[in-house]
Parts: structure tokens; C-alpha cells; sequence
DNA sequence: ACCTTTGATCGTTGCTTTACGATAAAAGAT
DNA sequence: ATCTTTTATCGTAAAGCAACGATCAAAGGT
């Protein structure tokens, strides 16, 4: 995964409420889904949780199944890994060969 | 950790010049450290690049350590390796744990 | 004592994000 | 056919962010 994307990723992960969505839709998911039901769980207008969602949704982070009048939304758990993988490597390459700086230039 | 310090770092992280910065810094750590160095690896103003670096300090993901007329950084990597743990847990609490929705409530 | 280098901070500009209410479209119910 | 529910989208205001040049303070060099 490219900096840039990871960096995506990272901005649509850095705000508290989308990382509660992500628990409220994890919480959710075998039951029906949701999305009325994320708005309900968090004090804000409805119209800011879709907004939020839209977020996570270009991000790849969750995706969008609609169910008759309602639309409900199911986590990417695969893309989730991969950002934790994703991020591992970054640390790995940061943290691990910064003993000898050729190692990048070799 | 909690959600809004792990939003926060996130945010941090949200930014791929600021992914750049860290790896240069990374890079560099153990010649001398660096500053003027990210500055001339990236084709940014001055003021940019400190402002890009005040943000990873604020999150506590390098660290500032002056020498002389130069101010040098260093990698805080237990922080990023606690980022990991935490996205890491984030995850689990998400991913693992949604076979049944009571787990959490009990 | 003076100049240079380094780098943080200030002020500004333009863009993006967050939050909201209002609106509109799609599906179901009556 | 009409009404209701659900939810995305639009428009907007306020806040925040990203980039810049200019400036100022601190440390070293001459």
C-alpha cells in the first residue's frame, strides 16, 4: 500500500465518531445492520452521521448494502487488516532497519 | 488508549508528507539527526515542513532534542509501535468479537 | 561585537472538514 | 395513488488545515 492511500486511510480513521461507527457496525452486523441505528446511538443529525459514513465508505472501510427502504452497512474486515499490515510495515521499516541507513539505498 | 487519542494520532498519520517526515527522520536518526535535512528531502517551504513537524511532535510521535543551532528529532517508536497495538486492539474488539453481539455488554 | 545559520512562530490565503437543517428520491405500507 | 420511512445530497456557516513568506530568537563562528 502506497503512503498516500495509507495516509487516506489514516485521515478517515482520525476522527472519534468514525471510529465509533465502525464498533456500532462491527456491534450490529449479524443482526440487521444499520445506519438509522448509528445516528441513534450518537448524539449528532442525521444528515452528519450519512456524511461520516460517506467518509468511510471511500475509504473502503465499510460498504453499503441496501435492504429495502434502509441501508445497511457491513464492515470490510480484510481492508482493516490490511491497514494494520500496512501500517506494521511502515513501523517495520521506520523502526527496525534504521540501524544501517544503506539499507534502504542498497 | 482511547478512541479520541488513537483519532488524534491517526490524524497525525493522515497526512503523507508527515509519513514522509517520519521516515526521513527514521533515516537519518543515527548520523546526525536531522531538520534542515527533511526540508531539503522534501520540496516544501521551511515553515511547512515545521509546521508538518509540530503536528508529529503534538502527537508525541518524534521527539525534539536541540543541539546547537540546530534542533534535531528522534523517533519515538514505542509510541508508533503503541499506535499498532491499539489499532491493533481496535480490531480485535471489531473484527473478532462481532460473532456475538452480547460480549460486549457482558 | 557582529554576521550567519537554523528553525520556530506569526499572519495570511485558500481549501477542506464538520456540523446543521432542508430537500428529494426510493422503497414499503395503506 | 398517497403517505411514511429511510437516507443520501445540497447549501451553508464555522472551524481547522496546509502552504507560503516574513520575522525573530538562539547558538556559533569570525
Amino acid at each position: 500500500m502506497q503512503d498516500e492511500d495509507l495516509a487516506a486511510i489514516m485521515r478517515a480513521l482520525g476522527h472519534p465518531v468514525r471510529l465509533s461507527i465502525l464498533r456500532i457496525v462491527a456491534r450490529q452486523e449479524r443482526g440487521q445492520c444499520c445506519c438509522s441505528d448509528v445516528t441513534e446511538s450518537l448524539t449528532l443529525a442525521q444528515s452528519t452521521v450519512s456524511q461520516h459514513i460517506k467518509v468511510l465508505l471511500d475509504a473502503g472501510l465499510i460498504e453499503r448494502q441496501p435492504k429495502g427502504t434502509r441501508n445497511c452497512y457491513i464492515l470490510q474486515r480484510e481492508r482493516l487488516e490490511a491497514v494494520g499490515s500496512a501500517y506494521g510495515g511502515l513501523i517495520a521499516g521506520i523502526c527496525g532497519p534504521a540501524i544501517n541507513e544503506q539499507a534502504k539505498a542498497g
